[in-house]
DNA sequence: AATACCCTGACAGATTGTGTCAGGGTCGAT
DNA sequence: ATCGACCCTGACACAATCTGTCAGGGTATT
């Protein structure tokens, strides 16, 4: 299995300090030489910092295992907070990635810090999460292009309800209190602007296109704003 | 690629506290049920302790071996967002611990994620943090009461302006989009209640006072709520 | 030079991974 | 007791991959 075999070298690459040479490591599982290549960049096609240098041998750099961490008792109230706000307020694909980051770093804490993590009295809550709209359905794909650096094509509905559509080079991303700004180069303005991202009707990344589904373009509270 | 969906099964499992169905995983993962069921035998077969309980889910024990790898690009998004999101909304020492809990984070990092990690385009901003009032001054001691299971004496400020003292147990803090709100139990009143921490005028811990600087009480914003 | 490593490509055959179909089990709710 | 929702296993055929072998090329140190 290969699996169990990348477990493996991964447990030896962690546990070892020095160079590990290739020859090593196939004749400890029984396997050519070459097969460990092979492993060697599946590996760093996961993204596991292996690096190999001519006439030393392998090394795993630090970052890819997390390490045990320490937090004092205000730090861990941060990270509890500020994960179960994200929970609370961001879209599905981030709201999630909040609760693995959670339980990662719930993972790494030194003993008598895990028992007390996931009881911790502080909560994030949201009225977005309660209304559960769709305003914050693009902020998956804009975060995406924010990543990628690459540019988006929105359409977009301004204050005063009019329509428009934009090419835009998305720069940063703001959490307001109730809602997601975008800023842009707007190339169809040649400027700088602000885009709300409950007001955007659809959006397209790479060829792919996101829409809002009908109807949910905006919802009470935000109207009001 | 096999291993990343192992992996990505391992961070998922870590998530939740309960059982996850092998049907949510294959969907979450695009593969079929019985793919997954694989994968879990593989998992079984590396000693990693996963339980599969018939008509409940399968749940991962504590203590694997392998510690939990690098965070995933949404991952790091949300981290950061959710240390910007505290250090934005929280009071000083929790906007502090935010921002060490985040260099503590950013300093395990490998370099490649270290780089981006700092410069990414995601910012959280709150309208108290620009007030800079005082209407959060209390959650320091507040939380520290929290953690300690310690009793809190208040003075408080209701709805309609009246005031009145309280002995109340905190039992939890929820962060809503302007306001935080304390859960505790009042013994004063022998029952269950929620206190918005600026409303609080006085707070009063294991004989330390702390108090509001006069005149601050409510700031424009909080007025129309 | 020589050595000791890392690394890459190609190829054929063995191995495995995968979805589908078809079951069997436990548990709790109806 | 029947149902539904799970976990779990076996079998099968096809596709995908993994693997060893052979044949190179690279970069350091000795």
């Amino acid at each position: 299995m290969r699996v169990l075999r990348i477990f493996a070298i991964l447990d030896r690459l962690r546990v070892h300090r020095h160079p590990i040479s290739a020859q090593l490591l196939a004749d400890a599982l029984n396997v050519s030489i070459r097969t460990i290549y092979r492993d060697m960049a599946t590996l760093q096609a996961m993204g596991a910092p292996v690096r190999g240098e001519g006439g030393v041998g392998y090394q795993i750099g630090k970052g890819y295992f997390l390490p045990p961490l320490h937090f004092d008792p205000d730090e861990l109230d941060a990270i509890v907070l500020g994960m179960r706000l994200v929970a609370a307020r961001g879209d599905g694909p981030l709201a999630d990635a909040a609760l693995r980051a959670s339980a990662k770093i719930n993972a790494v804490l030194s003993d008598e810090h895990r028992e007390t993590y996931s009881d911790r009295p502080l909560l994030a809550y949201s009225v977005q999460a309660e209304t559960a709209d769709q305003s914050i359905a693009f902020l998956s794909p804009v975060r995406a292009a924010l990543r990628e650096r690459q540019r988006l094509y929105i359409s977009y509905r301004d204050l005063k309800g009019r329509g428009s559509t934009r090419h835009i080079r998305p720069l940063g991303l703001t959490a307001f209190d109730r809602v997601w700004l975008l800023t842009a180069w707007c190339e169809t303005r040649a400027d700088f602007r602000n885009f709300r991202v409950d007001r955007m009707r659809s959006v397209e990344r790479t060829g792919e296109t996101f829409r809002r589904e009908p109807g949910k373009e905006f919802n009470d509270y935000l109207r009001t704003l």
